[in-house]
DNA sequence: TTTAAAAGCTGACATATATCATAGTTTCCG
DNA sequence: CGGAAACTATGATATATGTCAGCTTTTAAA
């Protein structure tokens, strides 16, 4: 009753294409959603996987992969609380083509995927929502295709940290809140991971980067946009 | 009149989601339209544009690409007959991120996107469709991600001409219907102009590819694909 | 606490790809 | 037609990045 309350909130709060569902439509995804925990390493679901709901990000940091050819594997989005996964399989009513993997600790709502398609078909602004939310995605998929076939290694690593500061925060001694393996930002970046750890030890050296072993900060964030943009 | 006539079946027919519209909605849209002839090299729109509504391909192609900083274009889709173009700014109502540029001469449909706008808050299915539509675009440009980081430039230029023969076909003779320049063809690979040059002639030594200068054709596929899978 | 496994680090080397330079070809326009 | 401009081609060279190998440090498990 209590995570039932609690889900109804994050759902409202958070959550953008469910913000525009109806109190009736909020109330049955209530009652049909179940919540699960999820260890850190541990998969939601894998590529091929056929989706059976969508999973709302309650809290944690998950990471949307795909395994290429060579056998490496590619991060193409990393999910944290309120967002949504699996939407895209579902609605295409395709297995899914990525694989999502806690990065640390989860608890995420997993909601059927009739609750969420029935809704699809009677609420226009539902849908329009859950549209304008892909659009965006999209377009931020597009800007990543430009910067991983015109940046240098260098430049999209700067741009990870950026980005990891932006979407995830710093705590108070101003280290990044979600600390990513360097095989991760390897795999956000598309590079080898030795290639990473060089890269980020001479970012350290050039007083760019902060920390020493998992935590890493930005030092100089000037410096690492102008790179990243660069200049 | 016979043009109006002629875009209505166009709508229809081709282009998937305007199919579902109802009649009414698509008499509408007949009204609003115009029509608009594009020369090969001209821009539909460029980034940055603030889109007044979309556009549908009546017939010729246009490649969507993105400026980066070091000065390339990036192309990031190609859209044929049947396609729309500028949904995607059209929805989020953000200015456009790609420009369009005519690849050879083109007839377009113009529709106001009150005419889209309008349904889309009306009509579930069509909404639906649109997101449909978007999911899979989605899903394409993840894909495209993944083979940037992980593929050499000879497997994606190997993918390159697998794509324009299955999206554009052949002519009688076996050559790509669609003829892109090479540099263009660099563009959508992401990577220099001389290196693509260099990678045509090898797949021509190799029996891959046939045909000179411009025109170009697939002489064996499968070691073309096999070549793309990383075999 | 001890130990094994995982993660981080660094050097040496190989190689794919970009860049620069130059020249031959085609296309297009006056 | 003729000449300029764009496109295609190829060599030489530079450089970024991947790969392999060995080592240290951290983390987790027993």
């Amino acid at each position: 009753m209590d995570s039932e309350s609690r889900c109804e909130n994050c759902i409202i709060r958070q959550f953008n294409s469910l913000r525009a569902m109806s109190k009736d439509e909020l109330k049955n995804v209530s009652t049909k959603k179940t919540t699960k925990k999820i260890k850190k390493g541990e998969a939601l679901f894998e590529e091929g996987d056929k989706l059976k709901g969508v999973y709302c990000v309650r809290d944690g940091v998950s990471k949307l992969s795909k395994l290429s050819a060579n056998g490496k594997d590619q991060i193409v989005k990393l999910a944290t609380k309120g967002e949504v996964m699996g939407q895209r399989s579902v609605i295409s009513e395709e297995s899914a083509n990525l694989s999502a993997i806690a990065v640390n600790d989860m608890e995420v709502c997993f909601i059927p995927k009739e609750a969420i398609v029935n809704t699809l078909h009677k609420n226009p602004d539902f849908t329009y929502e859950v549209l304008r939310h892909m659009a965006h995605d999209l377009r931020e998929a597009d800007d990543v295709i430009v910067n991983m076939s015109q940046k240098t290694v260098k430049q999209r690593i700067a741009e990870a940290f950026l980005y990891l500061k932006n979407n995830f925060g710093e705590d108070k001694d101003g280290y990044l809140a979600l600390t990513l393996s360097r095989e991760d930002i390897a795999n956000v970046v598309g590079t080898a991971t030795e290639s990473c750890i060089r890269i980020i030890s001479e970012f350290k050296k050039e007083g760019m980067l902060k920390g020493s072993g998992k935590k890493l900060g930005i030092a100089d964030e000037k410096k690492l946009r102008d790179l990243a943009e660069g200049f």
